[in-house]
DNA sequence: CACAGGTCTCTTTTT
DNA sequence: GAGACCTGTG
């Protein structure tokens, strides 16, 4: 008995087919990984294959990690001579060797998002684009779009050529890449693309790896982007071994320039290539399959496959209804605890979905409330929090004197007296001499225009030069310790006595340990190293080394790749999921993307699947309140297979409630939706008026403003809040003002209408 | 030049 | 409801 035999005939084939380029359709829950796990293992003990001449492309650090630590186990030996990474860091590895042969310095620096916006910022003031009808995150977009799909700052000038507006991204583009090269700094984008570059212009590079990477395999390729595909090519052009695995009904990174084109022209790009489907799940039950297959059936650009499964039945799929996302949150810890304790499951077994990270904060502080511990992934990165910008800043600083964006982040922080005037300054100097921002800092004195700052400058200078020279001979360790002492970074925290300042400095800690840990790991690497595995890593990545199991919340984009034997999918409303945009936009590609991502989502679950809908919900701060009807991907289930029907009330069922109605708000252009805000009482009366009649909220047709049944000084139940005391009523024109002193909530201020306050 | 306080914008999704 | 941005004051 080999271990080859616990393989279905499919995946036998997909582990066997070793030679040439295989693509493999693999359904969700087919077992893809576990292909590609075996097939690396079945080449380097069948076939002889050196596991130095694997490589697998994943798409997360997690889902490398995993797939390494499953050859190991399966083979159990010499796994890490395989090459596993994802694009950004194989591609990090790649330059971090040869990017000096296309112009940056070795040790360049990785910008993220923040640092790419920083940037365009200020290019649009460099170059006074104000009256540029355009906004940076657009500019961003288009910019970032350009490089996924190879096109160079000069080819985009020149189609460009005859339109104004595109001329003056362009001029954007080209100052950007200048900048960010001047900086010896590269984005995300660029990690990729100019690999590419230096592959294309350097054959005997491109050589050498091709040598080496003779059997390539490609994980999630329906999320590849055209360059990512253009740099699988040029690795696999010699020995054409490429296998990649994918599915086109979870390409759910268009918005992020995925191609799928990719994945549905594979067998163009190789006509000989060999394609197997695996079509059977091992995950899902029977219901939780039919009601995602009969979601995506829906969708007109696919590859026809269907899913089976061998776990027939199953629960029917629970479908929940709420008058407010409060309630919907409240419900769904409330499930997950009596779930929990009925099934004897650790709540790590459950997982709630959600299409955007707002959806988040709710959630988390219901399953507070219910005692449920939870773990949210995503959000905001722990590396993109001030103190660890703050400290890295030192660090790139240090590093690499080019970045002139790591070095004004840090000029003044602590405060050095050294404002945005000096800044500004500094830099029409570094800009006229053509020198980095830190040089000119480094000769300030001579500058005629810094000379009166030249001392503080000064002092900030020979700080860096201190610690740089450190650098030579204490570890990366030694000298964060150093630099938390000599700025007083840590101690201004105290003093400040922020509420967050002891998060702030736990964070920090979080950081050395994270530093350390990287050293005990990769004993030779240098300081960029570290830098660069920083600006990669993703909250994913550490999924698992959690003490206590606690309930996930994530979005639906970061649950892809993941399982769960217990799945809620929260927010099931037109407008949220699907998107606004989605819905509005007029090609149906958007909405194809979010039904794939439903389908997605959906496809997490093991054995039991919970949607729910919260009919309103707020959205930023307490202004976007709105009305939405069911998704339209609830009525895409058969109903026979929920537990409950959607109570069916289309949009349109919502103008009874006039023109200027509530409900069609989210379907009218911004600017409409704007105006509304800025006259929003009267607004305001029609909605509480609506959400009488609609959720029963309060008795009567009329707003009953007479008629509240507490006051000042009695004692009130909050759904939320608890019990506590009124101290204080305000009438309000539409409503009453309550100011309750909870037990253990703290004083909190709410309407009367919406707060549901009961006497005790 | 720093800082406090007010105003406006933003929300998909992420390597 | 946060965060970026602007404005006035000392």
């Amino acid at each position: 008995m080999s271990i080859y035999d616990t393989l279905n005939e499919q995946q036998k084939k997909g582990v066997f087919t070793t030679e040439g380029p295989v693509l493999l359709l693999a359904g969700a829950g087919s077992g893809k990984t576990r292909v590609m796990v075996h097939r690396i293992a079945y080449l380097i003990e069948e076939m002889g294959v050196n596991p130095f001449n694997i490589l697998a492309i994943t798409f997360t650090n997690k889902a490398a990690g995993e797939m390494r630590s499953r050859v190991d186990k399966l083979i159990g030996f010499g796994s890490e001579q395989i090459w596993v990474s994802t694009f950004h860091s194989m591609c990090v590895k790649i330059l971090r060797r040869f990017a000096d042969k296309i112009g940056y310095d070795t040790n360049f620096v990785i910008y993220d998002t923040d640092d790419s916006k920083a940037i365009v910022k200020e290019i649009f003031k460099k170059l006074q684009l104000d009256s540029l009808h355009i906004k940076e995150g657009a500019v961003r977009g288009i910019i970032s779009r350009a490089k996924d799909e190879l096109i160079s700052v000069e080819q985009f000038e020149k189609d460009a050529a005859y339109d104004y507006k595109e001329r003056k991204i362009a001029e954007i583009y080209r100052e950007y890449q200048t900048t960010l090269k001047k900086n010896n700094a590269m984005d995300f984008d660029d990690l990729i693309c100019n690999t590419v570059k230096l592959f294309k212009e350097h054959p005997q590079v491109l050589a050498n790896y091709q040598e080496r990477f003779q059997y390539i395999h490609v994980d999630e390729y329906q999320d590849t982007n055209t360059a990512q595909f253009e740099l699988v090519r040029l690795l696999a052009d010699k020995n054409r071994n490429l296998c990649v695995v994918g599915d086109d009904d979870q390409s759910i990174y268009k918005f992020r320039g995925a191609n799928i084109r990719n994945i549905l022209g594979f067998e163009e790009t190789y006509p000989n290539a060999t394609v197997i489907k695996l079509e059977e799940n091992y995950r899902s039950t029977q219901n939780i399959l039919d009601a995602a297959n009969a979601v995506i059936h829906n969708n007109v650009r696919r590859k026809d496959k269907s899913l089976w499964t061998r776990k027939d039945g199953g629960n029917p799929i629970h479908f929940r209804q709420f008058d407010s996302a409060d309630e919907e949150a409240e419900f769904i810890a409330y499930d997950v605890k009596s779930k929990a304790r009925e099934l004897g499951l650790p709540y790590s077994d459950f997982a709630v979905l959600y299409r955007t990270n707002a959806q988040s904060n709710l959630l988390e502080k219901a399953c507070k409330r219910a005692g449920v511990p939870t773990k949210i992934v995503g959000g905001i990165s722990f590396f993109s929090r001030k103190e660890i910008k703050d400290v890295l800043a030192y660090l790139k600083t240090i590093d690499n004197g080019k970045d002139d964006l790591a070095v004004k982040r840090i000029i003044n922080i602590p405060k050095r007296g050294i404002g945005a005037t000096t800044i500004l300054k500094a830099q029409v100097a570094a800009d006229e001499e053509g020198i980095s921002f830190y040089d000119v800092l480094k000769k300030a004195r001579s500058i005629p225009s810094l000379a009166k700052s030249a001392d503080k400058i000064e002092k900030f200078t020979d700080l860096i030069e201190y610690f740089r020279h450190r650098l030579e001979n204490y570890t990366v360790i030694d000298l964060m310790d150093e630099i938390l002492a000599k700025t007083g970074y840590i101690q201004i925290l105290e003093e400040d006595g922020d509420e967050d300042a002891l998060d702030r400095i736990n964070n920090i800690k979080e950081l050395e340990a994270d530093i350390l840990a990287f050293y005990e790991k990769n004993e030779e690497a240098t300081l960029s190293d570290y830098l660069a595995d920083a600006a990669l890593f993703t909250d994913l990545d550490k999924l698992d080394d959690e003490d206590v199991p606690k309930l996930l919340l994530m979005t639906l984009h970061a649950a892809k790749g993941l399982e769960f034997p217990n799945v809620y999918i929260a927010g099931m409303e037109d407008g949220i999921f699907p998107s606004s945009q989605a819905r509005s936009s007029e090609s149906r590609d958007e909405l194809e993307e979010e039904r794939r991502l439903c389908y997605v989502g959906m496809t997490r679950a093991m054995n039991d699947l919970t949607l729910t809908y919260a009919k309103y919900r707020l959205l930023y701060g307490g202004y976007g309140g709105e009305y939405r009807a069911v998704s339209s991907f609830i009525r895409e289930i058969p109903n026979e297979l929920l537990d409950n029907k959607p109570q069916v009330r289309r949009t349109r069922d919502f103008d009874d409630y006039g023109d200027d109605n509530v409900f069609a708000s989210s379907f009218k252009p911004k600017a409409i939706a704007r105006a509304k805000q800025t006259e929003r009482m009267p607004q305001m009366a029609k909605e509480v008026k609506a959400l009488n009649q609609i959720s029963g909220l309060a008795k009567g047709s009329d707003m009953n403003l007479g008629d509240l049944d507490y006051t000042v000084g009695d004692r009130v139940r909050h759904i939320k809040f608890g019990d506590g005391t009124v101290t204080k009523i305000d009438r309000e024109p539409r409503d009453y003002k309550v100011t309750v002193d909870f037990d253990t909530a703290g004083t909190r201020i709410m309407y009367a209408i919406f707060s549901k306050l009961k006497k005790i």
